[in-house]
DNA sequence: CTATCCATTCGGTATTGCCGAACATCGTTC
DNA sequence: GAACGATGTTCGGCAATACCGAATGGATAG
């Protein structure tokens, strides 16, 4: 076995199963061969058809004749539209997403607080022509993106560290905050501020500027954060999108019935 | 054994683990126990237990403590995701749409062409304050579609028949057409025309307007459709908002490097 | 024509996924 | 407070079954 699993009782099968899935998902935009897949799952051609057959079945892969080359089947996308669908802070957040990015242009997305790390449940992008792709439900990296440190922003400084030495403040660009001190002077700011931004310490050429929701305990559940790229944004308006972006951040919180942790005590 | 598997060799633990996942997706906002789901499945809790624990572990499923609940977890966002995003009429069509709906207020998306079925696999919504689900990723009705019946359009008469016979022309509200003689009239307005309509025909008080896509061979590979309520819509302006939706349909087209394929010849 | 790649089928074997019983824990009810 | 019913969890043992490898047929290339 060359994969050590993590807990207690589990379903091989299935677990290779999901490998495959990813590997397709992950592979290229013409698909892959079942000779391909055996080959780098390092296991029998025969075992590796059966499970396609049965992921086939089930719309999350399918066959693209002749060939056969498997490819992300529409099951998947069906399956993550109902989970995003579901979540009442994605449900609540699309039409206020939509109209923030018509004011500013730019993509809006919405990001749960998933132990401190940002997953982005929802997107919409604004009527630029300049298209990047600012992914979903994927965990992001929390000091490279302004939702990210909007959410760290709101922790203490005991979850911080934790948050900081789990990812580790890996660099992305020349510009990401690389060390503890550098991270909670960075907090500070954004707690005076209210947002959080993101100036090309993720990707090169592209900023963020993101702000915190909260549930009716007070707790930040997520931010929101609008996306651009860097020459579009001259200093000066840095400030005033910053506000805009509080102000429609806290219209997501005023509809959840929550109501904003006031800095101060722990 | 309750479920009669269609095709030949397939992996039974996977086809049970996948339908573990449909049926926590298709379950309530709050969650199910493992009890509940070892009941609907009819297996024991030992067995579904360890198949969650896969699942959990691949973040397809999220379990929520205490209960401990199960969720969709945010891995099928992120399949979702990444899947129309390697889809390049998703990838070319994202702006086009963006544009269509600032321009219209509706919300507009796009579908595959899946043998005659329309598959949306994107979606932009529109500024407006209602809203209401427009799914992603699922086999829609042809009959009952805009985006269907613009794919029905571009087919001979025989694969039209076919695809009636094989959705059966289900009725959905009072206006849904569920003679094939009535469709083949409803099919020749839309070819005079260049658009389709949905007026009411799958859900009340909904209407819908849509538009073929084409390839470079000129075959029609999706449809794009803008969604409204009903009263927003006067009678005059379905032939605007028809030529409208032609136009970026047709932009779609010209991205792609296709040609309309004239009507006439099969 | 041979050689090499591919997808697919088919037994046989032992891996392993499943069940059921047992335990721990919580919340209710009498 | 004790007894009950519900839950989630662990564990041993059996048999189902998921895996492998060889063999086949087809396609393409040299």
């Amino acid at each position: 076995m060359s994969k050590p699993f993590t807990s207690s009782t589990q379903v091989g099968s299935v677990a290779r199963a999901l490998e495959l899935v990813e590997i397709i998902v992950h592979g290229p935009s013409d698909g892959l061969s079942l000779a391909q897949i055996a080959r780098t799952t390092e296991r029998s051609k025969s075992a590796v058809l059966a499970t396609l057959r049965t992921l086939v079945d089930f719309g999350y892969i399918r066959s693209l004749e002749p060939g056969p080359k498997y490819l992300p089947g529409m099951m998947l996308v069906r399956l993550g539209d109902l989970t995003a669908a579901k979540d009442p802070l994605s449900a609540i957040a699309r039409p206020i997403l939509t109209e923030l990015s018509e004011k500013t242009g730019l993509t809006i997305r919405v990001a749960r607080n998933a132990g401190g790390f940002p997953v982005f449940i929802e997107r919409v992008d604004g009527p630029g022509v300049v298209r990047f792709h600012t992914p979903l439900g994927a965990r992001e990296l929390p000091h490279v993106s302004s939702a990210g440190k909007a959410i760290l922003a709101e922790l203490g400084d005991e979850e911080i560290r934790a948050v900081a030495k789990e990812c580790g403040l890996v660099p992305r660009t020349k510009n990401t905050i690389t060390t503890l001190s550098d991270l909670q002077i960075e907090i500070e700011k954004v707690r005076r501020d209210g947002f959080a931004t993101d100036d090309e310490e993720d990707v090169q050429g592209i900023f963020c500027i993101g702000a915190a929701i909260f549930d009716h305990f007070g707790k930040c559940i997520g931010a929101i954060s609008a996306t651009g790229v860097h020459r579009d944004l001259s200093v000066t308006q840095v400030n005033k999108l910053g506000k805009l972006v509080i102000k429609y951040a806290d219209q997501i919180t005023k509809q959840l019935h929550g109501r904003k942790h006031l800095g101060g005590g722990k």
